[in-house]
DNA sequence: GAAAGTGCTTTGTTTTTCAAAGTTAATTAA
DNA sequence: TTAATTAACTTTGAAAAACAAAGCACTTTC
């Protein structure tokens, strides 16, 4: 038998990280804001696993507007998808067993 | 729309913990080798994941012998099982929305 | 009797998480 | 026009968690 966390993605250890992948799957565009209240965090910690998020290169950010104020909205990458999709997969691989 | 992650049991957060109750949800018993072999951990970071599941009443120990020799299991509790079970439901309301 | 195995505990370092406060820039209210 | 507000951060620092390594008590095997 083989080590079945070995599959799991060490950036999905994070719930807030988890939850924002969770949310970018199926909205194709989240303001910060947005994040922030449904995730109830404060900025800065949103912000840092943002950015974890981004140095993995799984989200990607935009800079508008909406009406005249700034928006900036966050979107999954395409690598992002893909190392979701294999993070959730390996989960249920190794509780499938129930 | 509610905050997503707020269901999700923060015992679970870590793989290793996830890990070791997704081997004690199929397995009654495991021995505290196998899961030092299978999750591929030192003894000490294993007995410290093991201790915190303990701690919760997740899961529960059991002192015996294979043969002559000493041999520590574990094994899962109800609660553990309904605070996995749990949590899992959590995770898949989650990520139903795909 | 020396070496090795089991199952820890202790110690200390590294990593991660997080809140709070400060910052910049634009925006609206007084 | 100045003050207050909002958005989206960055920085700082503290607390918590993860982890490896070493030590330890006990037993067993060579």
């Amino acid at each position: 038998m083989k080590n079945p966390i070995a599959d799991l993605n060490k950036i999905f250890d994070s719930r807030i990280r988890l939850g924002v992948m969770s949310m970018l799957v199926v909205n194709n565009e989240i303001s910060f804001n947005d994040l922030k209240q449904m995730l109830e965090l404060t900025d800065g910690n949103l912000a840092s696993h943002l950015n974890t998020l981004e140095q993995a290169e799984f989200i990607k950010v935009h800079k508008g507007f909406i009406g005249r104020k700034t928006s900036t909205t966050y979107s999954i990458t395409v690598l992002g998808k893909q190392a979701f999709k294999a993070h959730l997969d390996a989960l249920e691989k190794m509780i499938k067993k129930l």
